[in-house]
RNA sequence: GUGGGCGUGGCUCAACGGUUAGAGCGUCGGGUUGUGGCCCCGAAGGCUGUGGGUUCGAUUCCCAUCGCUCACCCCA
């Protein structure tokens, strides 16, 4: 029995690789020009900062991290996400001290234990923004504007913008108590999910799918019109700037997100296309968080991409991976000769290649071929006997020949 | 954690319970002893996921197990 990869682990092969490169390299393209920094933080971090900082009764902190005791007996866990880890590396170097607004973005594999499924590993991959010191409406409206920005530019038209205010801990309780009360009135009537939920997260009810749910929810508190006026107006302001950008949202007062430092905005960004596993990009305010982590009352802003799900939605352009230039040896004589040319071509950026068996002119050609090769050179004894070489461009079947003494230089002419 | 679907060459998939498990693609070789793609011919490559059971006989039916997958849940 061949070893397998661990369930919800994936590799990535290299015919995906590319892929994975031009998204990287757009994102780090876009943060460059909103002035964001990158930052690079261990995939390995201390329980405790995970438990403290997404909430320990989330459903990530409960049931679904890597957690593990050291040899010393330390509890440690792969980081299910970036943001926590990121802000104890901000409290730890005290970066907040050299810059009032701070301006972060990472990427890389975060683990979860998760039944795998369309959308969903174990290891994933997200690219990670983070803005903090900062409360302004337009900072949310920032970090929103760079994952659009960055999905637009894959190409990708058929997304929405979902967007919600949680509120505060100053006007959130009361709307929680509210929600309570009137979920504990049609307890009930609500499916056994919703009942179970209504303990867990009440918030969640509001996504069931039974009919009759929905139709008891249609008369439930929503948290509009609980909010502040602080929050209201952080609000409207968000949404007054992603109209001047024209960035269309739907407003989703349902939209909740599972981990517990969320306040104010909070978005998703969703495709159509993905299955049960819609969303390709969220994120929200933390304002409390950093001060949960130990460290002073900054208030922050930040998302993640699901680079993952974001590849499910982009075309496999399987581009030939074509070469510049297949030389043929044949004998060991021209494979002598030829072997340094090869170093002279690569070192001039030149994509060259050979093959490694000796075999006959035909086999060659046909391995030329599949690579995509553009151009070949021939070399065999009769060449070397006659000081020349055969350059052959693979497109137009013409070929023609060079002395010896001059071929680097005749190729770099033709390549 | 719960439920559904599916496991056959490298890939995509065939085979009413019945001879030696096939095809296409890919790979390699030949047709052209030194000229690629197209065409033609040929070859290699399978403990049919694993273990039990039913049967004269199992890729096929049943059970278990493992794996993959989709969905619930949850989330990027």
């Amino acid at each position: 029995m061949a070893i397998r990869a661990v369930r919800g682990f994936k590799d990535i092969l290299p015919e995906e690789t590319g892929l994975w490169r031009r998204i990287e390299t757009l994102a780090q393209g876009v943060f460059n020009s909103f002035g964001l920094k990158e930052i690079r933080i261990p995939i390995l971090e201390k329980t405790e900062v995970f438990s403290r900082g997404i909430g320990e009764h989330t459903d990530i902190v409960e049931k679904e991290m890597y957690t593990f005791s050291d040899r010393k007996g330390a509890s440690l866990s792969l980081r299910p996400e970036a943001t926590a880890g990121l802000l104890r590396a901000v409290n730890e170097h005290k970066l907040y001290a050299k810059s009032p607004v701070l301006k972060l973005f990472t990427m890389g594999p975060m683990f979860r234990h998760e039944r795998p499924q369309k959308g969903r590993l174990r290891q994933f991959y997200q690219i990670d923004v983070e803005l903090l010191g900062t409360k302004a409406p337009l900072s949310d409206v920032e970090v929103i504007w760079m994952a659009w920005d960055i999905i637009r530019q894959l190409g990708l038209m058929d997304l929405r913008l979902e967007i919600n205010s949680l509120g505060c801990p100053k006007c959130r309780p009361r709307y929680r108590d509210d929600l309570r009360t009137y979920l504990k009135g049609v307890f009930q009537d609500l499916c056994p999910d919703c009942q179970r939920r209504c303990n867990t997260n009440p918030l969640r009810v509001f996504d069931c799918k039974e009919k009759s749910c929905k139709k008891i929810m249609e008369k439930a508190p929503l948290i509009r019109q609980y909010l502040c006026p602080e929050c209201a107006d952080h609000l409207s302001k968000v949404l007054d700037f992603l109209e001047v950008l024209d960035i269309p949202f739907v407003i989703n007062p349902y939209l909740v997100r599972g981990l517990d430092y969320y306040v104010r905005t909070t978005f998703e960004i969703v495709s159509p296309d993905l299955g049960a596993q819609s969303t390709v990009a969220a994120g929200g305010r933390y304002d409390g968080l950093l001060k949960d982590l130990g460290g002073p009352d900054l208030p922050g802003v930040g998302m993640a991409i699901g680079v993952d799900r974001l590849l499910l939605l982009l075309k496999r352009d399987e581009e030939a991976p074509s070469i510049d230039l297949f030389v043929a040896a044949l004998g060991p004589m021209a494979r002598k000769k030829v072997i340094p040319w090869m170093g002279i071509l690569r070192r001039n950026g030149v994509r060259v290649q050979m093959s490694y068996e000796d075999k006959g002119l035909k086999s060659q050609l046909k391995q030329a071929n599949r690579l995509g090769a553009h151009y070949v050179i021939i070399l065999g004894e009769d060449e070397i006997a006659r000081e020349k070489v055969i350059v052959r461009n693979m497109s137009t079947h013409d070929q023609q020949e060079v002395s010896i003494s001059s071929i680097i230089l005749a190729l770099e002419t033709f390549i």
